[in-house]
DNA sequence: CGAGCACACATGGTCGGACCACTTCCGTCG
DNA sequence: CGACGGAAGTGGTCCGACCATGTGTGCTCG
């Protein structure tokens, strides 16, 4: 009996740690139902609300999903549900830890696009083209944000890596994106990023990973390079 | 009244939300101390319950601190908080997505590298040299790996940018690492292990970013291979 | 008068139960 | 045979009580 109360701070921890270990070792794999709450409480000896209270933060945590009415599951485990929290970072973080995020977006992003132009598929390609041809045929800030969030996402998941798009994807959040760009693109940015994408599409219709790694790490340098200028002044 | 009810989603998503909203919006700062758990639900118009939940969610994505008998008080909001969570990425990958983390952190890990090369200062430079002296002058793999983790963690934070280090702290967490290398280091890769670690460390003697890069591109990318080579088969 | 200690209080942690909202499934009725 | 409706199951919310721990206060003793 004393070994199931490893005595490990907290009961509603315990229970975090009991679950998360559960599925690290198989015993629950992806996609699966979980016991009922109650039975889980019973299971583990805790009550039913700090149960809850596990449940809970595995849940934001993108390891389980709760179905009212249904019961627990255990989510597909992908690299998008896992990283999903990625977004909060970007959300909360300010000043210098934006222009270092912006800094891990440039290597990640000229890494992936470089990826891409080896690798992407004619179909892919075309979508790409589509949205930087929809981007420049509208003023309207809201539909260029979501077809340049589009464009990116692209290329990345013609990367091939399914991680590394997942990480892109949170380091430009909607609403982090919207938050930076405002003052961005206030300062007729907007012609220097309609080249700089061409250029990205460019170096993609070459198959020239080079080319595309250099386009792809001017373009996030820019608006680095800006925000940095604007936090340190 | 109408307003304090956005209807979004269940009651603890929406003060999930709220505190966040209050956190980004500046209401409250790092290290600031929160209202009672029986005041913020009254504030917030929800049961005490549901905004535990509430609290113990943002409190595992690393955004508020609860001290039992003190209060709740908003973390310092570092790089190093908010990403924690990444680490259970890491616990719960497998196969096909652990190679795709190894990708991820050759990437970053061989720009940091090359970054500590032109910026390191001479006493972390000098801690680099120790603790590679300490990996090669035992035969333990507990204290090995260690004397590893704290290797490339010395060198990421030398690097400056604290959100990439922590990144790569996750993405090196001692049990991914324990998991992986126990296998790797199965198959006498210590001796390779040495010298990618020696050419490392000679790079940044050297001052040489683009060696540096290289050296630590090649080392992660040994890893990448093997896993990737085993994962396959 | 000052230092140290013990107690009371505030606060987060846990528990049990009750009820609500939604989903699912099965039996019934047309 | 199909559609409808209800019953059971399950997560969501709320309440109230009590426990465990940290904090501050006021008392006591030197």
């Amino acid at each position: 009996m004393e070994e199931t109360a490893p005595r490990k701070g907290t009961v509603t921890q315990r229970g975090i740690e009991r679950i998360k270990a559960m599925i690290a070792e198989g015993g629950l794999a992806p996609g699966q139902r979980l016991p009922t709450e109650r039975d889980l409480a019973a299971q583990l000896g805790m009550s039913r609300s700090s149960m809850r209270e596990a449940i809970r933060a595995l849940t934001v945590l993108g390891v389980l999903e709760a179905r009212h009415g249904s019961g627990i599951y255990v989510t597909r485990l992908e690299a998008a549900d896992l990283l999903e929290t990625f977004g909060v970072v970007a959300d909360l973080s300010r000043g210098r830890r934006l222009v270092e995020l912006l800094e891990v977006r440039r290597v990640l992003e000229s890494t992936a696009t470089a990826l891409a132009a080896a690798r992407i598929t004619p179909d892919r390609l075309a979508e790409v083209g589509r949205r930087l041809a929809a981007m420049n045929a509208t003023d309207d800030p809201e539909e260029i944000l979501a077809h340049d969030l589009a464009f990116h996402r692209e290329i990345a998941a013609a990367a091939g890596n399914e991680t590394m798009a997942a990480i892109l994807d949170g380091l430009s959040s909607r609403t982090l994106r919207a938050r930076v760009w405002r003052g961005y693109q206030e300062e007729d940015a907007f012609a220097r990023t309609r080249r700089e994408h061409a250029a990205i599409h460019r170096a993609l219709v070459a198959r020239d990973p080079e080319a595309a790694r250099a386009a792809a790490a001017a373009h996030v340098g820019e608006v680095e390079e800006w925000l940095r200028a604007r936090t340190a002044g």
